[in-house]
DNA sequence: CAATATCATTGATATTTAACAATAAAACTA
DNA sequence: TAGTTTTATTGTTAAATATCAATGATATTG
């Protein structure tokens, strides 16, 4: 189960929000007093569809994925360490639109919202930082929902693999970390259409793909496929 | 052709959003000396997908579509007089994401990005109600993708319905105001299928139709196709 | 007001995608 | 390590959806 702690130190701390100096000493104290920190495993759930949130959700170690619930989920994207999880849940409507799990172990700083929005109210520069942070991640958002509508199958599998490339591993060769269904609930898509596509990337010799090991051989094709649709 | 002027008095104007008394006498002439006031005509564009945000928009009077142009349009979303028309572009990266039309006769506010974020800065309780906007808007678009990848057709059109009954009308009986290729695009379907369904919804007396006027007969029936997806 | 263009409607057909099914491979567990 | 569950793969079929085509209705324009 997940493990629960205090911070020793949010000043020093090497996993802090790289805009959290923005803050007097002071109130990165009166955070670090609010803080509790949470280590997930692999697979647990951080935050659950349809709850109320009472704490903003900081990332500071691991991977998690953000997803929308229904008869299949949807995987609207993957959060690395360094980044708050959720801020418009923090600023507009209370009730979370989506669950948050673990990809792998993580470690989640977890702050009382109403204390984190009254020193954003005194802080204009760390909001000011904060409502970049939503403004990029609600651009992204917009992306992705005109590539589900508007692509097809290969185009949607191509963007998901660039989007792990180029978002995520910063590299044409990574470890997936996920299963293949999730691969097709990042993509919109059933789990054995992702399987059949993956295959003809394969034969094709686009990518190298070893299990969970992935290889991007032809980043240009992939490129050429995700502009096509 | 969209005609041009100048703002006479924003303090006392009856178009102003509601929390721009949030900001100095001062900082609200400075915004009026920066604003260009901008008349679109039904169809023209307001601002074009790619390009580079240099003013905020404010929609005064009218109403507006906020579209992703490509093969295919998706509308994501429609906007009322007294909202922002876009603010992620403001705080966030500067390229419109979208496309932005007229549905009929609108007034646009446009003030210059720079002066609006500097003024933001110095003004965290404006900053927050902005930052509160984007949130929700934000939320919005988490549940359009959502209902897009995961319901079908009749569930979509149900859902255009019930979101143009609720949020743009507030009323059983309306004119859309837009063609059945638009309905379409704000549902994600061609066009044919979005009149195909109309009928069923007719003849099944779920919705009245004639022409652009459509009553909602059984609202209770919709939600229903729409929870169903 | 006739001519023209746009929009709406319906049917037929083709394409895309998901669902189902059977088996193989891999990961986990006692 | 044998047994069990989960995950991956491929083929087949069914469902959902788009496209094409033909026609009628409505709006627009000279």
């Amino acid at each position: 189960m997940s493990k629960i702690s205090k911070p020793n130190n949010c000043i020093s701390c090497p996993y802090k929000w790289k805009y959290l100096n923005l803050l007097k000493d002071d109130d990165i104290i009166s955070i670090q007093n609010s803080c509790t920190i949470i280590n997930f495993k692999k697979g647990e759930t951080i935050c659950k569809q349809g709850t109320d949130a009472t704490h903003a959700l900081y990332l500071a170690k691991g991977t998690v994925k953000l997803y929308i619930e229904g008869k299949k989920n949807l995987i609207l994207k993957l959060i690395k360490a360094g980044e708050y999880i959720d801020l418009q849940t923090l600023f507009g409507d209370k009730s979370y639109k989506y669950s948050v799990a673990a990809m792998d172990d993580t470690m989640v700083c977890m702050i009382n919202s109403d204390m984190l929005r009254s020193l954003a109210k005194e802080n204009p520069k760390y909001l000011f930082e904060l409502t970049k942070s939503i403004s990029n991640s609600s651009n992204y958002v917009y992306k992705k929902v005109s590539d589900i509508s508007r692509k097809q199958l290969r185009g949607r599998l191509a963007d998901t693999i660039l989007y792990l490339k180029n978002e995520i591993f910063n590299s044409d060769e990574f470890d997936i970390g996920m299963t293949r269904k999730e691969l097709a609930e990042l993509s919109s898509m059933s789990m054995e259409n992702a399987v059949r596509i993956l295959s003809e990337f394969k034969k094709d010799e686009i990518l190298s793909i070893e299990g969970k090991k992935f290889k991007i051989l032809q980043p240009s094709i992939l490129q050429k496929l995700s502009d096509i649709g």
